[in-house]
DNA sequence: TAGAAAATGAAATATTCATTTCAAAAATGG
DNA sequence: CCATTTTTGAAATGAATATTTCATTTTCTA
């Protein structure tokens, strides 16, 4: 029977990963083979049975069993749990720290750490999930519209803002619909056909912005819609939508993927616009 | 036995969210559970096996069989697959650059894919960068303050509005400076010294935001600086400065990390404010 | 409101999968 | 080169998992 480890295996792929390039060189030819493929095809650990992943490896399935317990773990399926996590949108290690957090715990990681790791995951899986066909599809309503108009208040303001200030930029006309709620639907309701509208909402939903959509359906004016849920009110009947998922910390949700929809969003329908309109 | 569609069931991740959209209004309730649940989990659906899912989602074994093969799938193991498809490649943070370097040659990346990975590196950098003991301070000053008064035009608007936004969900009086640039001048010269100020500036930097620091300045009144470089001209003359630099796609910067900062500064100085001002 | 259709949950079943066992092969060391 | 230990693969076992079945409840419709 191979010497089996006495420590506890490490429970992190970052640590595993150190042990596997450690221990390389002392471990049987099969093994080796089993250690290069795991570093090699993370992913393939993580999500494959072993049967398929012996057969990748070219090893036997006890190999793999073996491979697992002479690190230290129970068997593969926990050495598997390990690699999956790894995977996880959120880091497993942070997320235990976070999750302490939140239960009142003291935390070793600074506000900055956590809210710039929540950023960059949302970053993520915006770029993950967005379908790219629908931000183009939303980029040539837009461009095509002889005026856009923007709403969105509350938290989702600056992204207006920012909006409104790349289409300028980009010399693309466009207006922010502001003021109060009364206002706002009746300032929409004079949007033509022509023209298009941006409506950017997250929970809780505010109902004006709802009520603003609805009055540009009527009149057929192309509606895009940013939001951050596929529930969400508004999401089903507009002509797009687009949806941002910010990972939350500790009950606070940041903007960062949001302003990035945002500007991929402005870019798309500059390029368009420059294509209609000609540069002199 | 529920209806089963005839068509073959989506293959991808993206696809498979549409379908789910589409159909979320007509489907039983307990099948609604489930497709939210698959929308706001994708990795745990990925992940984990049929028991610990139906546990999370509050719903039965059966109902997640069922679920898939309402859609078409021959059983709750080929829609897992999909999901597990969609994660196999996300990139570890630093791993994606190596990654695309490994397979060489130049990769047409998507408007979408390029900003996100600016703004992803973007706010690494910002992590390594930022003293933390800056941004303390910087918070220290601020919940001190009667009045916080937030300043920034342009491209810095969006986190004006931002901090706008959260100091004022934390029952933190905040003010935004705007108006032309004479009125802004003058409405600065007003703030007193148990008050402070928050000037935002990136290149090319707006004059009237170095005149209105100086402005405050001569007051003694405190003042916190976000700017994208040391150079900037009021990162000299100010209290305190934050620096972020944004990475540029064809020139073009983003905000996804300044929002970032901005954010943990309104929270770090939330969280000192409470304490001073202890609940009732 | 009665009857039919659909949805649901609990339990039984069948399948897949990980693990263990054991005999054979390879490597090691005296 | 032989004895001993380690490594390895194939098959057997046992555990976990997905799937199916069926009785019950809920919902819809006439």
């Amino acid at each position: 029977m191979p010497k089996t480890e006495q420590t506890q295996p490490p429970r992190t792929y970052i640590e595993l990963k150190t042990w596997i390039q450690e221990h390389y060189d002392s471990l049987p030819k099969r093994l080796q083979s089993v250690a290069a493929f795991a570093l090699d095809n993370p992913d393939v650990v993580a999500l494959k049975t072993i049967a398929i992943i012996s057969e990748q490896a070219e090893v036997t399935d006890s190999t793999l069993v073996r491979f697992a317990k002479s690190i230290g773990y129970d068997g593969f399926t926990d050495m598997q749990s390990v690699f999956q996590e790894s995977m996880r949108y959120i880091p497993q290690p942070y997320a235990q720290r976070l999750n302490r957090l939140e239960t009142g715990g003291q935390s070793e990681l600074s506000a900055l750490q956590q809210f710039s790791q929540a950023a960059s995951n949302s970053i993520h899986k915006l770029e993950q999930q967005i379908d790219e066909k629908d931000l183009l599809k939303a980029s040539e309503l837009l461009s095509k519209a002889r005026t856009i108009y923007i709403a969105g208040a509350g938290r989702a303001l600056p992204v207006t803002t920012y909006l409104h200030y790349n289409f300028l930029k980009m010399g693309i006309q466009a207006v922010i619909i502001d003021g109060l709620s009364d206002t706002m639907t009746e300032k929409a309701k004079l949007i033509r056909k022509d023209e298009a509208l941006i409506a950017i909402t997250f929970s809780p939903y505010s109902a004006y912005t709802k009520e603003l959509v609805d009055a540009c359906l009527v009149n057929e004016v192309p509606v895009v819609a940013i939001t951050d849920s596929t529930l969400s009110p508004i999401s089903r009947s507009d002509d797009l939508h687009l949806e941002v998922v910010e990972e939350e910390v500790s009950g606070i949700r940041g903007l960062s993927a949001t302003m990035c929809l945002a500007l991929c969003l402005a870019v798309e329908t500059g390029k368009l616009t420059s294509k209609l309109t000609p540069t002199t």
